[in-house]
DNA sequence: TGCTGTTTTGTCAATATTGACGGAACTGTG
DNA sequence: CACAGTTCCGTCAATATTGACAAAACAGCA
Protein backbone atom coordinates (compact mmCIF):
# COMPACT_ATOMS: atom_id res chain seq x y z
CA UNK A 1 0.00 0.00 0.00
CA UNK A 2 1.91 3.22 -1.33
CA UNK A 3 -0.10 6.58 -1.16
CA UNK A 4 1.07 7.39 -4.52
CA UNK A 5 1.28 4.69 -6.77
CA UNK A 6 1.36 4.30 -10.62
CA UNK A 7 1.35 8.26 -10.80
CA UNK A 8 4.04 7.13 -13.30
CA UNK A 9 1.86 6.64 -16.06
CA UNK A 10 -0.76 9.02 -15.35
CA UNK A 11 1.57 11.51 -15.64
CA UNK A 12 2.83 10.24 -18.59
CA UNK A 13 -0.71 10.34 -20.27
CA UNK A 14 -1.44 13.65 -18.78
CA UNK A 15 1.91 15.37 -20.34
CA UNK A 16 0.74 13.62 -23.64
CA UNK A 17 -2.67 14.79 -23.78
CA UNK A 18 -1.55 18.90 -22.70
CA UNK A 19 2.00 18.53 -25.46
CA UNK A 20 -1.27 16.89 -27.83
CA UNK A 21 -3.54 19.69 -27.24
CA UNK A 22 -0.96 22.72 -27.17
CA UNK A 23 0.17 21.61 -30.47
CA UNK A 24 -2.98 21.18 -32.16
CA UNK A 25 -4.35 24.86 -30.63
CA UNK A 26 -0.83 26.20 -31.46
CA UNK A 27 -1.66 24.77 -35.13
CA UNK A 28 -5.54 24.81 -36.43
CA UNK A 29 -6.86 27.05 -33.61
CA UNK A 30 -8.69 26.12 -29.69
CA UNK A 31 -12.02 25.84 -31.16
CA UNK A 32 -11.17 24.22 -34.37
CA UNK A 33 -9.65 21.18 -32.40
CA UNK A 34 -12.13 18.86 -31.36
CA UNK A 35 -11.52 16.89 -28.06
CA UNK A 36 -11.39 13.77 -29.66
CA UNK A 37 -8.14 14.53 -32.27
CA UNK A 38 -6.32 15.72 -28.93
CA UNK A 39 -7.33 12.26 -27.26
CA UNK A 40 -6.20 10.06 -30.70
CA UNK A 41 -3.07 12.40 -30.79
CA UNK A 42 -2.04 11.07 -27.28
CA UNK A 43 -2.90 7.74 -27.91
CA UNK A 44 -5.76 7.37 -25.57
CA UNK A 45 -9.16 7.26 -25.66
CA UNK A 46 -12.12 10.55 -25.45
CA UNK A 47 -12.74 9.31 -21.75
CA UNK A 48 -9.68 9.42 -20.53
CA UNK A 49 -9.03 12.39 -21.97
CA UNK A 50 -11.54 13.93 -19.41
CA UNK A 51 -10.66 11.80 -16.78
CA UNK A 52 -7.47 14.10 -16.58
CA UNK A 53 -9.22 17.44 -17.72
CA UNK A 54 -12.69 18.75 -16.73
CA UNK A 55 -12.96 20.23 -19.48
CA UNK A 56 -11.17 21.33 -23.19
CA UNK A 57 -10.34 24.83 -22.39
CA UNK A 58 -8.84 23.59 -19.08
CA UNK A 59 -6.09 22.56 -20.81
CA UNK A 60 -5.27 26.12 -21.81
CA UNK A 61 -5.81 27.37 -18.43
CA UNK A 62 -3.33 24.72 -16.79
CA UNK A 63 -0.35 26.49 -17.03
CA UNK A 64 -2.33 29.18 -14.67
CA UNK A 65 -3.05 26.72 -11.91
CA UNK A 66 1.54 25.80 -12.02
CA UNK A 67 1.71 29.89 -11.50
CA UNK A 68 -0.38 29.64 -8.20
CA UNK A 69 1.75 26.65 -6.83
CA UNK A 70 4.55 28.80 -7.77
CA UNK A 71 2.64 31.34 -5.40
CA UNK A 72 2.30 29.30 -2.41
CA UNK A 73 5.96 28.28 -2.62
CA UNK A 74 6.98 31.84 -2.63
CA UNK A 75 4.30 33.33 0.28
CA UNK A 76 5.40 29.94 1.98
CA UNK A 77 9.22 31.22 1.85
CA UNK A 78 8.56 34.54 3.70
CA UNK A 79 9.17 35.27 6.87
CA UNK A 80 6.51 34.42 9.15
CA UNK A 81 6.66 37.83 11.20
CA UNK A 82 6.61 39.96 7.52
CA UNK A 83 3.45 41.63 6.90
CA UNK A 84 1.39 39.76 4.77
CA UNK A 85 0.46 42.61 2.08
CA UNK A 86 4.53 42.72 2.07
CA UNK A 87 4.92 38.80 1.09
CA UNK A 88 2.32 39.03 -1.70
CA UNK A 89 3.85 42.38 -2.79
CA UNK A 90 7.01 40.35 -3.15
CA UNK A 91 6.07 37.01 -4.36
CA UNK A 92 4.10 39.14 -7.14
CA UNK A 93 7.13 41.31 -7.94
CA UNK A 94 9.16 38.12 -7.93
CA UNK A 95 6.80 36.42 -10.06
CA UNK A 96 8.69 34.95 -13.39
CA UNK A 97 6.77 36.25 -15.83
CA UNK A 98 8.60 35.07 -18.67
CA UNK A 99 9.20 31.44 -17.67
CA UNK A 100 5.79 31.04 -16.62
CA UNK A 101 4.19 29.84 -19.75
CA UNK A 102 1.43 31.84 -18.54
CA UNK A 103 1.67 34.77 -20.23
CA UNK A 104 2.62 33.20 -23.53
CA UNK A 105 -0.25 30.50 -23.50
CA UNK A 106 -3.35 32.61 -22.19
CA UNK A 107 -2.42 35.80 -23.67
CA UNK A 108 -2.10 35.20 -28.09
CA UNK A 109 -4.88 32.84 -27.78
CA UNK A 110 -6.92 34.85 -25.53
CA UNK A 111 -8.34 36.53 -28.59
CA UNK A 112 -9.87 33.69 -30.01
CA UNK A 113 -11.25 32.62 -26.75
CA UNK A 114 -15.03 33.22 -25.28
CA UNK A 115 -14.47 36.62 -23.07
CA UNK A 116 -16.90 34.90 -20.11
CA UNK A 117 -14.78 32.10 -20.74
CA UNK A 118 -11.21 34.30 -19.64
CA UNK A 119 -13.48 36.30 -16.87
CA UNK A 120 -14.74 32.99 -15.55
CA UNK A 121 -11.26 31.47 -14.68
CA UNK A 122 -9.84 34.94 -13.88
CA UNK A 123 -12.64 34.55 -10.66
CA UNK A 124 -11.48 31.09 -10.65
CA UNK A 125 -7.86 32.48 -10.12
CA UNK A 126 -8.69 34.95 -7.52
CA UNK A 127 -10.43 32.63 -5.70
CA UNK A 128 -7.55 30.21 -5.42
CA UNK A 129 -5.09 32.70 -4.96
CA UNK A 130 -7.43 34.41 -1.41
CA UNK A 131 -7.52 30.61 -0.59
CA UNK A 132 -3.53 30.22 -0.71
CA UNK A 133 -3.13 33.38 1.59
CA UNK A 134 -6.28 32.28 3.67
CA UNK A 135 -4.33 28.83 4.51
CA UNK A 136 -0.73 30.66 4.71
CA UNK A 137 -2.45 32.90 7.65
CA UNK A 138 -3.79 29.93 8.79
CA UNK A 139 -0.90 27.99 9.31
CA UNK A 140 1.18 31.20 10.46
CA UNK A 141 -0.88 31.88 13.04
CA UNK A 142 -1.67 28.17 14.03
CA UNK A 143 -5.40 28.12 13.97
CA UNK A 144 -6.74 24.89 12.90
CA UNK A 145 -10.07 27.00 11.53
CA UNK A 146 -10.32 29.82 8.86
CA UNK A 147 -11.39 32.45 10.73
CA UNK A 148 -13.39 35.31 9.97
CA UNK A 149 -10.49 38.05 9.70
CA UNK A 150 -8.15 35.69 8.34
CA UNK A 151 -10.57 34.90 5.30
CA UNK A 152 -11.37 38.70 4.84
CA UNK A 153 -8.16 39.90 4.94
CA UNK A 154 -7.15 37.40 2.02
CA UNK A 155 -9.71 37.81 0.31
CA UNK A 156 -9.57 41.60 0.64
CA UNK A 157 -5.63 41.37 -0.64
CA UNK A 158 -6.64 39.35 -3.55
CA UNK A 159 -9.18 41.59 -4.59
CA UNK A 160 -6.69 44.68 -4.64
CA UNK A 161 -4.40 42.56 -6.89
CA UNK A 162 -7.56 41.28 -9.36
CA UNK A 163 -9.08 44.96 -8.93
CA UNK A 164 -5.37 45.95 -10.48
CA UNK A 165 -5.24 43.32 -12.92
CA UNK A 166 -8.97 44.64 -14.07
CA UNK A 167 -7.95 48.10 -14.77
CA UNK A 168 -4.97 46.49 -16.67
CA UNK A 169 -6.89 44.99 -18.92
CA UNK A 170 -9.21 47.50 -19.74
CA UNK A 171 -5.94 49.31 -21.19
CA UNK A 172 -4.24 49.31 -24.35
CA UNK A 173 -1.08 49.40 -24.12
CA UNK A 174 -0.34 46.87 -21.42
CA UNK A 175 3.33 45.81 -20.23
CA UNK A 176 4.19 43.09 -17.43
CA UNK A 177 5.76 46.31 -15.63
CA UNK A 178 2.77 48.33 -15.03
CA UNK A 179 0.55 44.98 -14.10
CA UNK A 180 3.12 45.27 -10.97
CA UNK A 181 2.93 48.64 -10.53
CA UNK A 182 -0.94 48.90 -10.39
CA UNK A 183 -0.75 45.71 -8.09
CA UNK A 184 1.98 47.69 -5.89
CA UNK A 185 -0.66 50.82 -5.85
CA UNK A 186 -3.26 48.65 -4.73
CA UNK A 187 -2.18 47.02 -2.09
CA UNK A 188 -0.37 50.32 -0.43
CA UNK A 189 -3.92 51.35 -0.30
CA UNK A 190 -4.70 48.75 1.68
CA UNK A 191 -1.94 49.08 4.15
CA UNK A 192 -2.53 52.73 4.40
CA UNK A 193 -5.74 51.26 5.90
CA UNK A 194 -9.02 52.01 3.57
CA UNK A 195 -10.68 54.01 6.27
CA UNK A 196 -8.42 56.67 7.68
CA UNK A 197 -6.58 57.92 4.78
CA UNK A 198 -6.82 55.01 2.56
CA UNK A 199 -9.26 54.68 -0.24
CA UNK A 200 -12.72 55.12 1.54
CA UNK A 201 -11.62 58.81 2.55
CA UNK A 202 -12.91 59.56 -0.36
CA UNK A 203 -16.79 57.70 -0.69
CA UNK B 1 -38.30 50.12 -35.56
CA UNK B 2 -38.44 49.62 -32.26
CA UNK B 3 -35.59 49.48 -29.22
CA UNK B 4 -37.83 46.27 -27.97
CA UNK B 5 -40.06 44.36 -30.27
CA UNK B 6 -41.29 40.99 -30.01
CA UNK B 7 -40.01 40.32 -26.54
CA UNK B 8 -43.41 39.35 -25.48
CA UNK B 9 -43.28 36.17 -26.88
CA UNK B 10 -39.46 35.75 -25.98
CA UNK B 11 -40.58 36.24 -22.34
CA UNK B 12 -43.76 33.61 -22.21
CA UNK B 13 -41.47 31.19 -23.28
CA UNK B 14 -38.61 32.06 -20.96
CA UNK B 15 -41.28 32.18 -18.12
CA UNK B 16 -42.69 28.53 -19.61
CA UNK B 17 -39.22 27.06 -19.62
CA UNK B 18 -38.62 28.30 -16.06
CA UNK B 19 -41.98 26.92 -14.52
CA UNK B 20 -41.53 23.49 -16.28
CA UNK B 21 -37.93 23.42 -15.08
CA UNK B 22 -39.01 24.52 -11.07
CA UNK B 23 -41.39 21.80 -11.63
CA UNK B 24 -39.57 19.05 -12.48
CA UNK B 25 -36.63 19.91 -10.08
CA UNK B 26 -38.85 19.98 -7.52
CA UNK B 27 -40.41 16.52 -8.62
CA UNK B 28 -37.84 14.35 -9.49
CA UNK B 29 -34.63 16.43 -8.80
CA UNK B 30 -32.18 18.55 -10.79
CA UNK B 31 -30.30 15.71 -12.26
CA UNK B 32 -32.79 13.15 -12.79
CA UNK B 33 -34.69 15.89 -15.47
CA UNK B 34 -33.20 16.81 -19.19
CA UNK B 35 -32.82 19.73 -20.34
CA UNK B 36 -35.13 17.89 -23.51
CA UNK B 37 -38.20 16.81 -21.02
CA UNK B 38 -38.38 20.71 -19.54
CA UNK B 39 -37.93 21.82 -23.24
CA UNK B 40 -40.82 20.00 -24.17
CA UNK B 41 -43.15 20.67 -21.05
CA UNK B 42 -42.70 24.49 -22.13
CA UNK B 43 -43.69 23.03 -25.59
CA UNK B 44 -40.29 24.35 -27.23
CA UNK B 45 -37.25 22.65 -28.89
CA UNK B 46 -34.29 21.70 -27.24
CA UNK B 47 -32.50 24.50 -29.30
CA UNK B 48 -34.80 26.91 -28.08
CA UNK B 49 -34.54 26.20 -24.29
CA UNK B 50 -30.72 26.56 -24.63
CA UNK B 51 -31.58 29.70 -26.47
CA UNK B 52 -33.29 31.57 -23.76
CA UNK B 53 -30.72 29.54 -20.82
CA UNK B 54 -26.66 29.08 -21.11
CA UNK B 55 -27.35 25.97 -19.16
CA UNK B 56 -29.80 23.37 -18.00
CA UNK B 57 -28.23 24.57 -14.33
CA UNK B 58 -28.56 28.09 -14.61
CA UNK B 59 -32.03 27.68 -14.48
CA UNK B 60 -31.86 26.77 -10.49
CA UNK B 61 -29.71 30.03 -10.63
CA UNK B 62 -31.95 32.29 -12.11
CA UNK B 63 -33.26 33.27 -8.93
CA UNK B 64 -30.43 34.84 -7.74
CA UNK B 65 -29.88 37.34 -10.45
CA UNK B 66 -33.26 38.44 -9.81
CA UNK B 67 -31.76 39.52 -5.96
CA UNK B 68 -29.06 40.95 -7.59
CA UNK B 69 -31.56 43.48 -9.81
CA UNK B 70 -33.06 44.43 -6.28
CA UNK B 71 -29.96 44.83 -4.83
CA UNK B 72 -29.05 47.81 -7.81
CA UNK B 73 -32.26 49.33 -7.20
CA UNK B 74 -31.72 49.51 -3.09
CA UNK B 75 -28.05 50.74 -3.80
CA UNK B 76 -29.41 53.40 -5.70
CA UNK B 77 -31.59 54.71 -3.38
CA UNK B 78 -29.28 55.41 -0.75
CA UNK B 79 -28.63 59.30 -0.45
CA UNK B 80 -25.52 60.15 -2.84
CA UNK B 81 -23.60 61.53 0.01
CA UNK B 82 -24.04 58.25 2.36
CA UNK B 83 -20.78 56.15 2.73
CA UNK B 84 -20.98 53.58 0.42
CA UNK B 85 -20.10 51.00 3.19
CA UNK B 86 -23.10 52.16 4.78
CA UNK B 87 -25.24 52.16 2.00
CA UNK B 88 -24.41 48.72 1.56
CA UNK B 89 -24.85 47.67 4.61
CA UNK B 90 -28.11 49.34 4.64
CA UNK B 91 -29.55 46.95 1.67
CA UNK B 92 -28.14 43.94 3.03
CA UNK B 93 -30.08 44.29 5.88
CA UNK B 94 -33.07 45.87 4.19
CA UNK B 95 -32.71 42.42 1.94
CA UNK B 96 -36.61 40.72 1.21
CA UNK B 97 -34.71 37.06 1.99
CA UNK B 98 -37.99 35.96 2.82
CA UNK B 99 -39.60 37.22 -0.57
CA UNK B 100 -36.94 36.42 -2.93
CA UNK B 101 -36.79 32.56 -4.00
CA UNK B 102 -33.31 33.34 -3.61
CA UNK B 103 -33.18 31.36 -0.47
CA UNK B 104 -35.29 28.36 -1.03
CA UNK B 105 -34.66 26.92 -4.79
CA UNK B 106 -31.39 27.82 -4.26
CA UNK B 107 -30.87 26.03 -0.58
CA UNK B 108 -32.77 22.97 -0.47
CA UNK B 109 -31.93 21.80 -3.54
CA UNK B 110 -28.13 22.62 -2.71
CA UNK B 111 -27.83 19.51 -1.51
CA UNK B 112 -27.88 17.83 -4.23
CA UNK B 113 -25.73 19.67 -6.64
CA UNK B 114 -22.26 19.71 -7.59
CA UNK B 115 -20.19 21.97 -4.77
CA UNK B 116 -17.90 23.19 -7.74
CA UNK B 117 -20.99 24.34 -9.51
CA UNK B 118 -22.40 26.16 -6.41
CA UNK B 119 -19.05 27.70 -5.25
CA UNK B 120 -18.52 28.59 -9.15
CA UNK B 121 -21.64 30.43 -8.86
CA UNK B 122 -21.04 32.28 -5.80
CA UNK B 123 -18.02 33.76 -7.12
CA UNK B 124 -20.04 34.94 -10.14
CA UNK B 125 -22.54 36.78 -7.88
CA UNK B 126 -19.70 38.20 -5.90
CA UNK B 127 -18.17 39.70 -9.05
CA UNK B 128 -20.95 41.34 -10.41
CA UNK B 129 -21.92 42.41 -6.30
CA UNK B 130 -18.05 44.20 -6.96
CA UNK B 131 -19.69 45.12 -10.36
CA UNK B 132 -23.32 46.73 -9.37
CA UNK B 133 -20.68 48.67 -6.69
CA UNK B 134 -18.48 49.80 -9.12
CA UNK B 135 -21.08 51.28 -11.12
CA UNK B 136 -23.02 53.04 -8.66
CA UNK B 137 -19.57 54.68 -7.39
CA UNK B 138 -19.02 55.65 -11.28
CA UNK B 139 -22.00 57.03 -11.40
CA UNK B 140 -22.39 58.87 -7.85
CA UNK B 141 -18.80 60.88 -8.51
CA UNK B 142 -19.71 61.25 -11.81
CA UNK B 143 -16.76 59.29 -13.74
CA UNK B 144 -17.08 57.85 -17.26
CA UNK B 145 -14.55 55.41 -16.21
CA UNK B 146 -14.18 52.50 -13.95
CA UNK B 147 -10.55 54.06 -11.81
CA UNK B 148 -8.12 52.19 -9.89
CA UNK B 149 -9.42 53.10 -6.45
CA UNK B 150 -13.36 52.63 -7.10
CA UNK B 151 -12.94 49.27 -8.56
CA UNK B 152 -11.26 47.90 -5.77
CA UNK B 153 -13.40 49.45 -3.20
CA UNK B 154 -16.23 48.02 -4.64
CA UNK B 155 -14.11 44.60 -4.80
CA UNK B 156 -13.27 44.73 -1.34
CA UNK B 157 -16.77 45.68 0.13
CA UNK B 158 -17.98 42.19 -2.17
CA UNK B 159 -15.16 40.50 -0.76
CA UNK B 160 -16.07 41.53 2.93
CA UNK B 161 -19.47 40.25 2.28
CA UNK B 162 -18.65 37.17 0.32
CA UNK B 163 -16.23 36.52 3.05
CA UNK B 164 -18.71 37.09 5.57
CA UNK B 165 -20.73 34.51 3.51
CA UNK B 166 -17.78 31.68 3.07
CA UNK B 167 -17.36 31.65 7.28
CA UNK B 168 -21.17 31.46 7.20
CA UNK B 169 -21.58 28.47 4.86
CA UNK B 170 -19.10 26.74 7.41
CA UNK B 171 -21.31 26.88 9.82
CA UNK B 172 -23.16 23.56 10.78
CA UNK B 173 -26.57 26.10 11.87
CA UNK B 174 -27.18 28.45 9.82
CA UNK B 175 -29.86 31.31 10.22
CA UNK B 176 -29.83 34.11 7.97
CA UNK B 177 -30.03 36.98 10.80
CA UNK B 178 -26.44 35.55 11.53
CA UNK B 179 -25.63 36.11 7.89
CA UNK B 180 -26.67 39.72 8.05
CA UNK B 181 -24.58 39.53 11.51
CA UNK B 182 -21.17 38.29 10.05
CA UNK B 183 -21.47 40.96 7.48
CA UNK B 184 -22.24 43.85 9.52
CA UNK B 185 -18.80 42.97 11.18
CA UNK B 186 -16.69 42.54 7.99
CA UNK B 187 -18.48 45.70 6.72
CA UNK B 188 -17.22 47.32 9.83
CA UNK B 189 -13.90 45.87 9.63
CA UNK B 190 -13.61 47.43 6.53
CA UNK B 191 -14.79 50.77 7.84
CA UNK B 192 -12.65 50.89 10.80
CA UNK B 193 -9.62 50.52 8.50
CA UNK B 194 -7.75 47.65 8.01
CA UNK B 195 -4.18 49.24 8.56
CA UNK B 196 -4.22 50.94 11.49
CA UNK B 197 -6.57 49.00 14.26
CA UNK B 198 -8.41 46.78 11.94
CA UNK B 199 -7.80 43.76 10.65
CA UNK B 200 -4.01 43.97 9.59
CA UNK B 201 -3.20 44.80 12.74
CA UNK B 202 -3.12 41.70 13.27
CA UNK B 203 -0.93 40.42 10.58
C1' DT C 1 -54.04 44.12 -46.64
C1' DG C 2 -49.53 43.29 -48.74
C1' DC C 3 -44.50 44.31 -48.28
C1' DT C 4 -40.25 44.30 -45.74
C1' DG C 5 -36.91 44.00 -42.16
C1' DT C 6 -36.24 41.93 -37.56
C1' DT C 7 -36.72 38.54 -33.95
C1' DT C 8 -37.67 33.93 -32.51
C1' DT C 9 -38.01 29.02 -33.60
C1' DG C 10 -37.37 24.57 -35.68
C1' DT C 11 -34.32 21.33 -37.91
C1' DC C 12 -30.11 18.90 -38.50
C1' DA C 13 -25.77 17.56 -37.38
C1' DA C 14 -21.40 18.06 -34.78
C1' DT C 15 -19.12 18.26 -30.54
C1' DA C 16 -18.60 18.25 -25.57
C1' DT C 17 -19.38 15.75 -21.13
C1' DT C 18 -20.53 12.19 -17.96
C1' DG C 19 -22.05 7.76 -15.64
C1' DA C 20 -21.64 2.79 -15.39
C1' DC C 21 -19.14 -1.41 -15.89
C1' DG C 22 -15.40 -4.49 -16.94
C1' DG C 23 -10.67 -5.41 -18.26
C1' DA C 24 -5.63 -4.18 -18.11
C1' DA C 25 -1.54 -2.53 -15.86
C1' DC C 26 1.00 -1.68 -11.68
C1' DT C 27 2.54 -2.24 -6.75
C1' DG C 28 3.67 -4.73 -2.71
C1' DT C 29 4.09 -9.48 -0.77
C1' DG C 30 4.93 -14.25 0.08
C1' DC D 1 6.09 -16.34 -10.06
C1' DA D 2 1.15 -16.30 -8.23
C1' DC D 3 -2.08 -13.30 -5.46
C1' DA D 4 -4.71 -9.39 -3.75
C1' DG D 5 -5.62 -4.59 -3.84
C1' DT D 6 -5.57 -0.32 -6.31
C1' DT D 7 -5.43 2.78 -10.04
C1' DC D 8 -5.93 3.70 -14.88
C1' DC D 9 -7.96 2.90 -19.16
C1' DG D 10 -11.43 1.30 -23.02
C1' DT D 11 -16.12 0.63 -24.37
C1' DC D 12 -20.88 1.94 -24.67
C1' DA D 13 -24.57 4.79 -24.31
C1' DA D 14 -26.92 8.94 -22.55
C1' DT D 15 -27.08 13.72 -22.10
C1' DA D 16 -25.59 18.47 -22.61
C1' DT D 17 -24.22 22.25 -25.82
C1' DT D 18 -23.47 24.76 -29.98
C1' DG D 19 -23.11 26.32 -34.95
C1' DA D 20 -25.37 26.91 -39.40
C1' DC D 21 -29.28 27.67 -42.14
C1' DA D 22 -34.15 28.21 -43.26
C1' DA D 23 -39.06 28.74 -41.95
C1' DA D 24 -42.38 31.14 -39.06
C1' DA D 25 -44.10 34.93 -36.40
C1' DC D 26 -44.25 39.72 -35.60
C1' DA D 27 -43.77 44.92 -35.99
C1' DG D 28 -44.08 49.05 -38.72
C1' DC D 29 -45.59 51.06 -42.79
C1' DA D 30 -47.51 52.07 -47.73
Amino acid sequence: MSRNPQTVRSERTRVALRRAALARFQAQGVEATSAEQIAEDAGVTLRTFYRHFPSKHDLLFADYDSGLQWFRGALAARPDDEPIVESVRAAIFAFPYDVQPLTQMAAFRAAELDPDRIVAHLRQVESDLADAITEHLRRRVGSSERTLDIVVTARCIAAAVFGAMEVWMLREKRSLADLAELSHATLTALETGLGVDGLFRHY
